[in-house]
DNA sequence: ACAGAGATTAACT
DNA sequence: GTTAATCTCTGTA
């Protein structure tokens, strides 16, 4: 079961990257599958977050897909070399993103070694935003596709994680954003060895 | 028009 | 621990 349309655009950004945790993310492109249940991800809450790219409302020809539904892929270019996998929330004109940072793979792991350029699979497979969307054969083509579509999705699935299994922290790599930088939106699965670990 | 920085990763020393 | 890879946007001219 897909999430839904409703599922995204409520409010609350934290309240939807919270709920991320274990949900599963798909995508099936070149025909094939790739999926993984999401271990970690990162809230960014514009206009008012200085970490976001649409600080401000800031618009650009990048940062457009932001002021769109929510629901819709955000990928964008990080450092010239990295896709980095995000989805927009919230309704019209709010740009809210989360940001998947980790999943555990589940379906099609060796079309992901190969995409990865791995003899085989291990934990530095999917375990970090860049890592994960490599591997799920994500790039900037992929920006701004509407999640109800069958290209990438995420659904539902029957995993419920207590409070106390979640770990809260602020986000990673943003320092340059004063007070925004600490606040807990990070959200990740406490022990899972394919959450990121940066240093 | 050009220089500098960034929501990162992997291959070095 | 350090560094290279090198796209997009911003500030300065």
């Amino acid at each position: 079961m897909k999430l839904t349309r409703e599922f995204y655009e409520r409010d609350d950004v934290l309240t939807i990257a919270r709920e991320l945790l274990g949900k599963c993310l798909f995508t099936k492109l070149d025909d094939k599958v790739t999926a993984g249940i999401i271990v970690e991800t990162e809230a960014y809450a514009a206009p008012l977050d200085k970490a976001s790219h649409a600080y401000n409302n800031k618009r650009t020809s990048r940062t457009e897909i932001f002021f769109g539904r929510g629901g819709f892929s955000y990928v964008y270019l990080c450092y010239g070399i990295h896709h980095l996998f995000n989805v927009v929330t919230n309704k019209t004109d709010i740009p809210h993103a989360i940001l998947i940072r980790a999943i555990e793979p589940v379906e099609g792991l060796s079309t992901m070694a190969i995409r990865r350029q791995k003899s085989q699979t291990n934990y530095s497979l999917t375990s970090g935003p860049g890592a994960l969307s490599m591997a799920l054969g994500i790039n900037k083509r992929h920006n701004g596709i509407d999640l109800q579509e069958n290209k990438i999705w995420l659904e539902d699935t029957s995993i419920r994680y207590a409070n106390c299994q979640i770990q809260k922290g602020p986000r990673v790599g943003i320092a340059y954003a004063e007070e925004w930088a600490d606040k807990p939106y990070r959200f990740k699965i406490k022990d899972n060895p394919w959450t990121s670990k940066p240093k």
